[in-house]
DNA sequence: GCCGTTTTCGGCCCGACTGTTTTCAGTCG
């Protein structure tokens, strides 16, 4: 997969672009940058899809045209881009590694070469040290300083964040803001608010008659580690968890426009905006305005959709995949919600590698309302985690029998496991205990190096048992630590469509299956489980999360069988 | 360099903040 390097040379070469004085060079900069962003999201290697079409298939992802796809086609056959090596001949630093730091744009890291000889990020580092910077003309102490502190954020942040590290730490911004009594609103925006799995800044939103007090109070709070801007409308700070967040002040007439504005995506944004344009409107942070220039739906998000014709849709969706015309037919399906969860299908307790006892995990479910949850222990071959055998869990199952009898039906704890699916595709439990499962999740923990067919194949036998109920985590991620194994995720739902195996969206760091898996997977007749994966009883609470990348897939209530209440659920499963 | 219900040429989002700039350039989102 070749992906991210395409992604990561494009975007090198928009920045050497950038310093070309030819007035069309910006829009290629901006070309070069869109299909980065393309290549660098897309799920599928770009290899295959050229493998498969040619440059034509190439062609088809947007924002990629001749020239481009002529350059991956380049790199594919050759390892090599002739125009990225002109290129770095003409601006020989990396001014990919240069650029990552705030503050530090193209033109200044040539300044700085042309003038100090810095071509990386070490060379800038002993330039920091003598304080070489401070003396060049259109610098000066400050700007050294920030320099130096732009490369101190980076080296000490982690780049985007989970999601469910980031977004906890948002809300308490939003609520010690709103507790500030300087604001009468406020409000997240950004891909926290689409509920991305990883974000990489947040953006707050408010409304205010007094923007300097409401800064003053934002860059003082106690998370905030240093100020990277601050005006009366617009300022941005470094968060000690190792991200920026953004705070904006607005006007109420303008409020509902920045929240849309704001929350993106860009691309989404940007066909919304040519929606506005082609009905005589103009669209930004600040309003819909029509041909007066009278502000006609900027207080209210909805109001700016309904003026455009559109229904208005959830967050989530806004990704320009698709959601925008379904809004001008008024077709915007009706999403899964956090409160439609009845339970949680995956989970363990001390009995193999979690924190808690069995009746612990139980009370806490019970405490979010749930109607059950399934235990689903590991199973011995996965070692580390204390997996059990066939006799453990015939003990371990009666304890669970004799809870649940205790519980005179308030709550039920479904008997599972999360077996492993070995490497041949095979369980490792007897088939007689097999049997007892009412919730059987099979995930694979092991060989993950396994070429796409046979690792394909060896899912689907273990789908083809007829004991498995839920596909735990489908292709293996896990964020920041491991990527995804090489499955063919289409033949695979296939599979558990046809055995009414449902495919889990792990909540627990993994997003798996994640967004685009779950648009590409819906197309068969399958269903889902949002599932925590939870080892202690705190882990509930990533639920939100789940139901977040669930709704980012599109998904309803109807797709997801722990929505259903425990009797129908129970039919469903025990099919 | 890409793209097209303004369609094969001509437009592409644009405003906020900062520094050292005396009128604006660089960076960012």
């Amino acid at each position: 997969m070749i992906n991210r390097t395409i992604a990561d040379i494009f975007n090198e070469i928009a920045a050497m672009l950038s310093l070309d004085e030819r007035p069309t060079a910006r829009f290629e900069v901006r070309a070069y940058q869109k299909a980065a962003l393309t290549i660098g999201m897309m799920q599928e290697p770009i290899e295959d899809i050229y493998r498969k079409g040619g440059v034509n298939a190439l062609m088809e992802l947007p924002g990629v045209g001749k020239s481009i796809a002529g350059h991956i086609e380049e790199y594919i056959k050759t390892g090599r881009i002739k125009k990225y090596d002109e290129l770095k001949k003409k601006y020989p630093i990396d001014m990919a590694g240069l650029t990552s730091i705030s503050g530090m744009g193209a033109k200044r890291a040539m300044v700085l070469y042309r003038k100090l000889g810095i071509k990386d990020i070490d060379d800038l580092k002993r330039a920091l040290a003598r304080h070489e910077i401070r003396a060049l003309d259109g610098f000066s102490e400050k700007s050294e300083a920030i320099i130096a502190k732009g490369l101190a954020f980076r080296e000490t942040s982690k780049g985007r964040m989970l999601i469910s590290d980031a977004l906890p730490v948002g809300e308490g911004i939003v609520k010690a803001l709103m507790d500030s009594g300087l604001v009468e609103k406020v409000m997240m925006a950004g891909s926290a608010r689409r509920m991305r799995d990883t974000v990489g800044d947040l953006d707050i939103l408010a409304i205010s008659k007094e923007g300097q007090k409401v800064m003053d109070f934002f860059t003082k709070l106690p998370e905030v580690s240093g100020i990277v801007a601050k005006g009366p409308t617009k300022s941005t700070v470094n968060l000690d968890i190792g991200m920026s967040c953004d705070l904006r002040v607005l006007e109420p007439q303008s409020f509902g426009a920045a929240v849309q504005y704001f929350t993106g995506s860009r691309d989404h944004n940007i066909q919304t905006r040519t929606i506005a344009v082609k009905k005589g409107y103009k669209l930004n942070e600040y309003g819909l305005f029509d041909r007066k220039n009278r502000n006609i739906g900027g207080a209210e998000e909805e109001s700016i959709y309904e003026k455009l014709g559109m229904q208005w849709m959830p967050p989530e969706m806004r990704e320009a995949r698709g959601e925008v015309e379904l809004a001008l037919q008024h077709r915007i399906p009706r999403l899964v919600e956090p409160k439609d969860m009845r339970g949680d299908l995956h989970s363990h307790t001390k009995a193999t590698d979690g924190d808690n006892t069995l009746e612990e995990m139980a009370a806490a479910a019970m405490k979010l309302g749930y109607e059950y949850i399934a235990n689903t222990e590991h199973t011995k071959s996965l070692y580390v985690t204390k997996g059990m055998n066939d006799r453990q869990f015939d003990a371990h199952f009666k304890k669970i029998d004799k809870y649940n009898d205790s519980l005179n039906g308030k709550f039920r704890i479904l008997k599972g496991a999360e077996i492993e699916i070995l490497k041949d595709g095979s369980l490792d439990l007897a088939p007689a205990t097999l049997k007892r499962m009412d919730c059987l999740v099979a995930s694979v923990h092991s060989n993950f190096n396994m070429p796409k067919k046979e690792m394909t194949e060896r899912v689907i036998k273990a789908l083809d048992s007829g004991y498995v109920h839920i596909l735990g985590h489908p292709t293996g991620r896990v964020i920041g630590v491991r990527s995804a194994y090489d499955i063919d995720l289409e033949k695979v739902a296939e599979a558990a469509g046809r055995n009414r195996v449902a495919l889990e969206v792990n909540c627990l760091q993994r997003f798996d299956l994640n967004d685009t898996n779950i648009l590409l997977t819906s197309k068969y007749k399958v269903n889902y489980a949002v599932n925590t994966d939870a080892h202690q009883t705190g882990h509930f609470a990533f639920m939100r999360y789940g139901v977040g990348t669930a709704r980012r897939g599109w998904l309803a209530k109807e797709q997801v069988i722990n929505t259903l209440p425990l009797e129908k659920l129970l039919k469903t499963l025990h099919r």
